[in-house]
DNA sequence: ATTATCTATAGATCTATAGATAATGC
DNA sequence: ATTATCTATAGATCTATAGATAATGC
């Protein structure tokens, strides 16, 4: 078996594998689309990723998913106790980056791995996604400062909500994506109904 | 030039695709899934959709934003005056639906369009999704019953919120995600923070 | 004669493999 | 000798087309 590089190369590979299998879907994204953004023939991607387009796409979003648990624990952490500064924190991640469809991800692009390799990513993203933020929400709840009674669903609402920026139409600049993500968070927080 | 048939089996042609095509994006749906979920060969579609796979997508996508337009507009109106009874039926009405992702469409899906079909689709697609809401929002804000200075954004984050729900994972029964649904609607109203 | 479906297949595209080639390191 | 890339191509899959076939309607 022969030994697998570890270097440069095979991260700017993971690096545009990912942010095209998250913004197209497994399916829509061809071994050419990703060596041809890195100026190279589509077979030399073999070298990196012997086992194929599974395999980076298994390693790509194990990857990916990590980094977000870690981003968000890191941007939450930075934010200290401050329930809007954490909130806030959450969605500049989120907008930040490529929106994570696991809609998606669960109708159609984990189809091609095992049953196995399935319940542990979706566990893992899932986890990573939401644990991040249930955990300051928890916090928030005990202080009294919030009101909800599930708050893994809040969690998920938060992760919706600001995700949603990527759905604006048109091209706009990453400050001012920015500013309409710290909107919607804000939108959560403190409700439509005047207070 | 042949005429084409617009009888029932035309539609079962266009509601196997429309699931599909939503959920999976256009490139995850093959030819022969569309024809198998019909029990029919792949080849028999181009008796419907002589342009093959992309009218069908062309020709399903508009119906759907069309059928959301409308759907979204007698929900609302079924839903009388009252704000929350509005966002309830806009909430449910996106629960009962499989999710429209809009970022994949235009990261993906319409690549296989024409400059102007894709135009044309977005414009009717975005407009289909917002317009039903920010009309009863903007009438609430008149009324002062709710704090919004930007209806369009209001819109898009209702719409984001509440399709968030088919991200959540395990099979649900309908009646759990419509709960979940009318939960996280009400967090948007309501707010996290306690009143 | 028309309608609705099928079989067979051409042509394009995609994943994956084999093996050549050039550059680097001992 | 190893590392990193390439060219060429096999094999699978997918879209689309051609033409046959059976059923229905005049």
């Amino acid at each position: 078996m022969p030994e697998l590089p570890n270097n440069e190369t095979r991260t700017r590979i993971l690096d545009v594998a990912e942010d095209l299998f998250t913004r197209r879907g497994y399916a829509a994204v061809k071994l050419r689309d990703i060596a041809e953004a890195l100026n190279m023939k589509h077979a030399s991607l073999y070298y990196y990723a012997p086992d194929g387009k599974k395999q980076l796409f298994m390693e790509v979003m194990e990857r990916s998913f990590i980094r977000h648990r870690k981003g968000l624990e890191a941007a939450v952490a930075e934010a200290g106790e401050d329930l809007r500064a954490q909130v806030h924190a959450v969605a500049r991640w989120f907008v930040a980056h490529p929106p994570m469809n696991m809609a998606r991800m669960v109708d159609a692009d984990i189809e091609v791995l095992s049953d196995e390799e399935q319940a542990h990513l979706m566990m893992l993203g899932y986890s990573a996604l939401r644990d991040p933020i249930t955990a300051f929400l928890e916090a928030a709840v005990e202080r009294g400062e919030i009101v909800l009674s599930d708050v893994d669903l809040g969690a998920m609402a938060l992760v919706s909500l600001v995700q949603g920026v990527h759905s604006i139409p048109g091209q706009w600049p990453e400050a001012m994506r920015q500013r309409v993500g710290q909107y919607v968070a804000d939108m959560l927080l403190d409700g439509l109904r005047k207070r």
